[in-house]
DNA sequence: GTTCCTGCAAAAGATTTGCAGTGAC
DNA sequence: GTCACTGCAAATCTTTTGCAGGAAC
């Protein structure tokens, strides 16, 4: 798994779909979007504004929640549930980066995998199912390395 | 999917585990085993509480977070997180019950499902991951067949 | 100038905790 | 008699909402 290059700009193209919607800029919705777009996986509300204000870009809670909220409606952010009481919201990339995770329930750490298989087997259920499968999410929970020893 | 047999008595298997576990019997975790016993699929700690009260058998709000997470613990029972902003619990069953869930993203029915290539890919998938997995979670999403009309 | 964006403070909703009385063993 | 079980009320924590000033278009 290698770490680097993004969807072609995933940033320029939130900003067209949030202008596309109706919405004007701002500030805190930019830092939003620069730290979103830098993370190899999910976060929490929290998270955000403290490495926002660690970055001296200051964005008030209430700013974070509502700016996740209108991401995700407009399908750039998704939510993870990962059984640890906060949700966690990370972009929604592309095709070849879908990935789900792992938590370590020990530490809380959280990491992202992916499986083809996996998806295979996904995508086949889906169509056997009494419902039109929109997302799917998977969450493996155990002891991580650190943890396990 | 037939709906009927538990293993042979989950509730049984319970309270041997909580008097293993030095547990004495209260009939307010009592009326919870029989409730989760008798369920084909996850509850909220609300819904447990009104159901509950719907047959005549008061449980306090607090009790029920108490007894849910001490069955937690032991393993009896496990949280379901399906993105509807409250927690849902359900009894741990046999393999030979292992299900996942369906969720309504309209109307929030919880349907379980499933299927056998999903648990191999889940299975060969857990000895490649860099975390001794001790359980996995499946939600899919979508709109069902009445909300889909 | 109108409409959206943002921060602050207050509210809402879910879950947890402290305490006191009751019940199991 | 001791220690667990339970209810009630209060506390905690995450997330949401109302309101007022400021910014984008």
């Amino acid at each position: 798994m290698s770490a680097h290059a993004h969807t072609d700009d995933w940033i320029e193209q939130a900003e067209a779909t949030l202008a596309a919607a109706g919405h004007k800029r701002g500030g805190a919705r930019r830092a939003l979007l620069e730290l979103l777009d830098a993370q190899q996986c999910a976060l929490t509300a929290v998270e955000i504004e403290d490495s926002l204000r660690a970055a001296q870009r200051r964005v008030s809670r209430a700013s974070v929640y509502r700016i996740l909220d209108e991401l995700e409606q407009l399908r750039l952010v998704q939510r993870v549930e990962t059984g640890q009481a906060m949700v966690r919201y990370e972009r929604v990339c592309s095709e070849a980066e879908h990935h789900h995770h792992l938590v370590c329930d020990d530490c809380g750490l959280v990491m992202p995998f992916s499986d083809e298989a996996l998806e295979l087997a996904i995508s086949s259920l889906s169509s056997r199912v009494p419902l039109t499968v929109s997302e799917h999410e998977i969450v493996l929970r155990g002891s991580c390395a650190s943890c396990s020893d």
